[in-house]
DNA sequence: CACAAAAATGGAAATGATTATCATTTTCAT
DNA sequence: ATGAAAATGATAATCATTTCCATTTTTGTG
């Protein structure tokens, strides 16, 4: 069996280590700026990269600020959903078994296959 | 008693009109594009202050795009859902009864107002 | 070790949506 | 009619993100 080991290279593994640290939603911009703080000379280009290719292989969730910024965190491996607040940002992560299952009906019904889904809600939360 | 009359300009009533009759989502350069390919010389500026004032005034919800582009959309317009084909592009609208009782009853146990959420299905029809 | 091919890197320029400026035009109440 | 206030739109500015491309680093192989 193969090892179905992740082509992993440092800058990736730096932008993990920075996720890991601040533990919350980062910009690339931000994620720049901390990384050049700590004395990395790291390339904006690359962060972008990096960050793209953490997205592709699901290693990080890419979410949008109200402004259309794209924001990074790690990710969880199992599968949910946000709820996110419009002002403030806060994110909650909520289990989607309705969806889920809205998901495979809908298509089975329509004859599609290898389906998947996205679905976020979003509002005001309490604090706001 | 006050009338608590909107105040609303041509501009805003032309871009509910296009919002009206395309009947989903638009971007901002599609909704100019679309008024302008029907003869109308509005100005691109012109669309952007027009739906930022409501988007205020809560006439339209503004959205984003996956890639960040915001898009706009007539508030309380019941919406639907598409389902997609990864393959050729094909879509379905669908209804998403499940999804709207979903999303109400999430936020409202996490104490959200004002909620809002998009969801997509997507896979490999039938044809493909 | 040596060396060529492949991958990674980053600065600079390009792109594309959105916003700010500002001079001109239109609307409206008197 | 007429002056103030609102609306308009062309142009330029902003800002995140991508593209280009030349250079550097890593890697596999003899």
């Amino acid at each position: 069996m193969s090892t179905a080991t992740k082509r992993m290279n440092k800058s990736d593994l730096k932008l993990i280590a920075v996720l890991e640290r601040t533990g919350g939603f980062a910009s690339a911009q931000e994620l720049h700026q901390i990384l050049r703080r700590e004395g990395d000379g790291i390339g904006l280009t690359t962060v972008y990269r990096a960050l793209q290719s953490l997205v592709d292989d699901k290693i990080v969730d890419l979410l949008r600020r109200e402004d259309g910024e794209a924001i990074y965190r790690l990710c969880g491996d199992n599968h949910h959903h946000h709820l996110v607040c419009k002002s403030c940002g806060d994110t909650v992560e909520i289990e989607g078994g309705a969806i889920e299952k809205w998901a495979k009906t809908m298509a089975e019904e329509f004859g599609f296959r290898e389906v998947g889904h996205t679905a976020e809600i979003f509002g005001i939360c309490s604090k706001c």
